[in-house]
RNA sequence: GGCCCCAUCGUCUAGCGGUUAGGACGCGGCCCUUUCACGGCUGAAACACGGGUUCGAUUCCCGUUGGGGUCACCA
């Protein structure tokens, strides 16, 4: 059977780096298997759910080149939602209740108060139909999901191994708002169904949610599909690291990470493989595995993304950067640049560089009888392939300087520098003219 | 509080009764390089604690401590 994934974000805020990291295993985990990867807008919630971000999904999905196979909307199939509801109403498997949110808030409390897990008591199922015609005059009811509790719930995880819950320690979930709206539980049962996923990948904040649903597959007569629950990320910032849910896409994408790097470390973060920086998608689709991914929670260190991000930008190829760098930069100013970026907005300093006006140093009298010589042995020589051996080896026999005293006065009148690029691939972007002018410039008193 | 996960170098982790406890990132050193970076080699660096079980526990069991999740008319 085709591997079917989905990734169902609500569109009530932007994506973050824990939606990403779901998002992009379950990416993986359909491209290994040649099978299918769809998105699914879950917009039950009309109160919070908003269409900007709906496009914000769908442009940072298109960034991290995580192209969906498919798009569904929860708010486009209401219909088939009120078919399965109804289904599940005929044979009572979904139950009216009207106790306020309050009311059910001071249940809760009571029994947390009393050392017990606050579990929803069914009061509503104890209800006549004279009960729920007398509420039915003043209050509309919302719908429970009647768990089965003599089943015991249990299921194969894909990365936490047999589980096993009793229907009894949990509540009933409500699926159905009071006034007729939907809540996730359900529809997104119903859409598993329908759109024929076969696994299910998630945060393992999904467990309990995932006890409750695989009896929802049951009542709806289907096979519930393979669950795999993952450990969620936590942050870094210090000793009480929190639950990552803050770190924005966009944030990122100004801090000047590349989409390459976070896939790369989102792929391997949690498990034990080395961060693959080699831009191979097919790669790190190939060797995802579920079963690698520790039951810990991770620590996303933005530090670290940053370091992978200075190696994924050592291997970009200039057609794919082209378009972010500095007017008139040639692929040569790439290669030459690249290998001493750690952010793709530091290339435009650099091609600044290249192309002058710069800035150099003062220098004392004697270096600047050297760079006087420099630029006149520069202006003698034909200007060859390879400029700055030719230089440094005239000069080195014109004069007793060596190492560091012979090319870093070079360096500095050519690039205003200490450190940077080969000198030996800068010299020939600068060009013949513009060096000679600047050892001129640098020479002057 | 109930239930469910988890605990190995600074970080991510491998390990599934007897290992010089392995790898990756980071860090130190060396090499390469007429700079920095890149690259190559190399070094330091860990089994939370207390009880068991066992000839022998990092590994199995119990507890303590500590982390994470969940218990919504959110998803």
């Amino acid at each position: 059977m085709t591997v079917v994934t989905r990734f169902a974000p609500s569109p009530t805020g932007n994506l973050h780096v824990g939606n990403v990291r779901a998002a992009l295993h379950n990416w993986l985990l359909a491209r290994q298997a040649g099978g299918r990867f769809l998105l699914r807008i879950d917009d039950t919630d009309a109160a919070r759910s908003r269409e900007e971000y709906v496009d914000a999904i769908r442009a940072d999905l298109a960034w991290l080149g995580l192209h969906p196979d498919g798009e569904e909307r929860q708010s486009a199939r209401f219909d088939l939602y009120q078919r399965e509801f109804d289904r599940l109403a005929a044979t009572g498997r979904v139950y009216r209740a009207y106790e306020t949110t309050q009311e059910l808030d001071l249940k809760r409390k009571v029994l947390l108060g009393r050392g017990l897990p606050p579990i929803y008591d069914r009061a509503a199922l104890a209800l006549s139909e004279a009960d729920h015609a007398a509420f039915a005059a003043g209050t509309a009811p919302h719908w429970r999901f009647k768990l089965d509790r003599d089943a015991a719930i249990e299921w194969t995880d894909g990365i936490r191994g047999p589980q096993h819950f009793d229907p009894a320690q949990m509540s009933d979930p409500v699926v159905r708002r009071a006034d007729g709206t939907w809540l996730y539980m359900l529809p997104s049962v119903i859409d598993d169904i329908a759109m024929g996923v076969t696994d299910v990948l998630r945060g393992e904040d999904h467990v309990s949610n995932t006890a409750a649903q695989v009896q929802m597959f049951e009542a709806l007569d289907a096979a519930p599909p393979r669950f795999a629950h993952e450990a969620l990320l936590v942050g870094s910032e210090g000793k009480l690291s929190k639950r990552l849910g803050s770190l924005g896409l966009a944030e990122l994408r100004e801090a000047g990470i590349e989409p390459e790097a976070l896939v790369a470390l989102l792929a391997r973060l949690g498990t034990a493989d080395p961060v693959d920086p080699s831009l191979d998608a097919d790669a790190l689709a190939a060797s995802f595995d579920q079963a690698r991914f520790g039951r810990a929670p991770a620590r996303f260190d933005e530090a670290e993304l940053h370091r992978v991000n200075a190696a994924v930008l050592h291997r970009l190829p200039f057609e794919r950067v082209a378009q972010l760098l500095p007017e008139g930069m040639s692929e040569a100013g790439w290669s030459a640049i690249r290998p001493n970026l750690a952010h793709i907005g530091e290339a435009g300093e650099w091609w600044a560089i290249v192309t002058g006006p710069i800035a150099a140093p003062a220098f004392d009298d004697e270096t600047r009888a050297f760079l006087a010589l420099a630029a006149d042995t520069l202006a003698a020589q034909p200007w060859s392939d390879d400029p700055w051996h030719a230089l440094t080896a005239a000069l080195k026999d014109a004069t007793a300087r060596k190492g560091k005293l012979l090319f870093q006065p070079l360096r500095q009148a050519l690039t205003a520098r200490d450190h940077g690029p080969e000198m030996a691939a800068l010299l020939p972007l600068i060009g013949r003219e513009a060096a000679i002018e600047r050892l001129r410039a640098a020479a002057a008193p």
